[in-house]
DNA sequence: CTGAAAGCGCTAACAA
DNA sequence: TTGTTAGCGCTTTCAG
């Protein structure tokens, strides 16, 4: 394996000229660079990126932490990190927990194991204390999920995300728009300030807003999980007891797909029997049959801003912010339009 | 930032000691392990990862190179992939690149700048020359996919994969044995060794055992992608011209999708006008109406696998290998049972 | 513009 | 069992 030393022989010249050219210093003369382009060409030299992480202190890696199961939801939003952080020159560490596990924890861990310049949460819950969010000393964001139950400081935060309060409600309206006035509810836990339970409220808001009653046994809860098999488990277990409803709000894409498998081996036409209505804009359920009506994140967005948001603070040009993105309706085949009847 | 230094410093040890019981050896006495463990827990030091990883050459690192664009079917395996590794004390660096991008030599560069310890290639190509595979000089093993055409030495790399001319056969005869002789296929590339030319490859086998005449004109390509919104597009402008066919078979789940969404667009039944068969197993394909028929790639085990495999080269207990793991069938409700005629 | 030399935080001989 | 010390490959003063 070559190394800086090799090179400066090679060239002729000393490690500090070719360390120079390697960072792209002004202060080297162009036959200098020259020759130790070429060799660096010539040898196909790549440079020790741990040397220079080491001595540099901080490297140029960005930690991603992802929480919970995989959700389809997440993968273009990772896809759009990464790329924005490469066409940045830095480098993405990526890594996943659990759901139950503790990403301010996870967070504090890598950034030293990693000297990492910055940290991105996906996906995680947004109810920590002040305290505990010190123990990250580098600049991070939330990403796609925010602190709106404002336990922080938003001078001591940043977020880029939906208002999932708003955008639940929107979906709600949706479906009372189209005449539903029995809505159930599919949701994750309900215990904490967590995306499940911001998107519980905007429909108990929608509800509220029309005079129509919350009924608690239209709420049905897969405890703490969005994956697709959970809520088609709860589903199927919930429709045992009731289907008194006409339409369904489920909190996430993922979930209403669950769900809607079970409605059908309910028995139940979708959109005939039940319209269908989620949040999140994932790319298959433009797919699936019938087409899912769905409020889309804007997924590119909430990736790309996140990292220009932390590149901003690292750089040092940019202050914590917490930004909020527009969803747009993506209206499918999911919702029925009722007969107008009282 | 505390460093090795400052513990030894409060432990009243030496750096050697402290090094010594943060790497677990055994020779240290239990009362310098007690107080150096106590002085790391009170000041919650967290060794520099860059720095263990360039003294030791090489880092506990693993890179896993995943290639094209998000397939869900990649997800299950990559989380397979990080828990394995996590479990091994090993580190995860994932690294997407495009469709077109050479992996070999993304392989070349991380495991340099990252001082790797060994390489997970997802979904790849597999038609490399020996003297480009030689860039990579730590163990790799290419998951979920082979080097089927033989350009390779057996000796000479390793992979995890299915037989995916097999799976292609083998799904196509559940078409076949359920009646249908007309039977298109949706494919990706042609024009290499790629997993979509051998699955091509199982479905003309099929075809021709079976004395069924191949089609050309039944053959759909998107060219050389995986997408879904791409099989959507294709499978639709090829609808214009032909719909003589009573099943389809594609050799990727996600692709089906896509294609099943353009065959009800163009009025198509599903199965009853025409029944598809995929490749894959990804999860929402379970969940989608009618459920889709596809056989099952053991994604969890091709990920485990992959890094059982790695590490035994890594650690010297053991040698390169082709592993090939079975498909199972799911049977969903896609494919209809025609009616006995000639 | 260039080179010598001092570390970055850690591990691993080597001595003691 | 412990400490001393020489680097790992690189960047970065500081002189020249």
């Amino acid at each position: 394996m070559l190394t800086i030393k090799d090179i400066a022989r090679l060239a002729g010249v000393s490690v500090s000229t070719v360390s120079r050219v390697l960072n792209e210093r002004p202060d080297v003369s162009e036959e200098s660079r020259r020759r130790v382009r070429a060799v660096i060409e010539e040898e196909n030299y790549i440079p020790n990126n741990t040397a220079r992480d080491l001595v540099r202190i901080r490297s140029e890696a960005i930690g991603l932490i992802v929480r919970g199961e995989q959700n389809p939801f997440y993968t273009d939003i990772i896809h759009a990190i990464e790329r924005a952080l490469d066409r940045a020159g830095y480098t993405m560490v990526m890594r996943q927990i659990g759901f139950a596990d503790d990403e301010i924890g996870a967070g504090a861990v890598m950034q030293r194991e990693k000297r990492l310049r910055g940290i991105i949460f996906l996906g995680g819950r947004s109810n920590y204390a002040p305290e505990e969010l010190a123990r990250v000393t580098v600049p991070f964001v939330f990403c796609a999920y925010t602190n709106s139950c404002g336990t922080l400081d938003p001078t001591a935060y940043s977020s880029v995300s939906i208002c999932d309060e708003d955008a639940a409600c929107t979906a709600v309206n949706e479906l009372i728009r189209s005449g539903h006035r029995c809505i159930a509810a599919l949701i994750a836990d309900t215990d904490d300030s967590s995306i499940s339970q911001l998107r519980y409220q905007g429909y108990c808001r929608a509800l509220a807003e029309h005079d129509l009653p919350l009924r608690p046994e239209l709420v049905f809860s897969t405890g703490d999980s969005f994956a697709i098999e959970d809520a088609y488990r709860v589903m199927a277990a919930s429709l045992k007891r009731t289907d008194d409803f006409t339409a369904l709000f489920a909190i996430a894409d993922d979930m209403a797909l669950g769900a809607m498998r079970a409605l059908r081996e309910h028995g139940l036409d979708i959109p005939g029997d039940v319209s269908v209505v989620a949040i999140d804009g994932i790319t298959v359920s433009e797919y699936v049959h019938p087409m899912l009506s769905t409020l889309c994140q804007p997924k590119e967005e909430l990736g790309t801003k996140s990292v220009e948001l932390l590149l901003g603070m690292i750089e040092g040009r940019g202050a914590h912010a917490q930004v909020t993105l527009p969803t747009t309706f993506r209206a499918g085949a999911s919702i029925r339009k009722l007969a107008k009847r009282s």
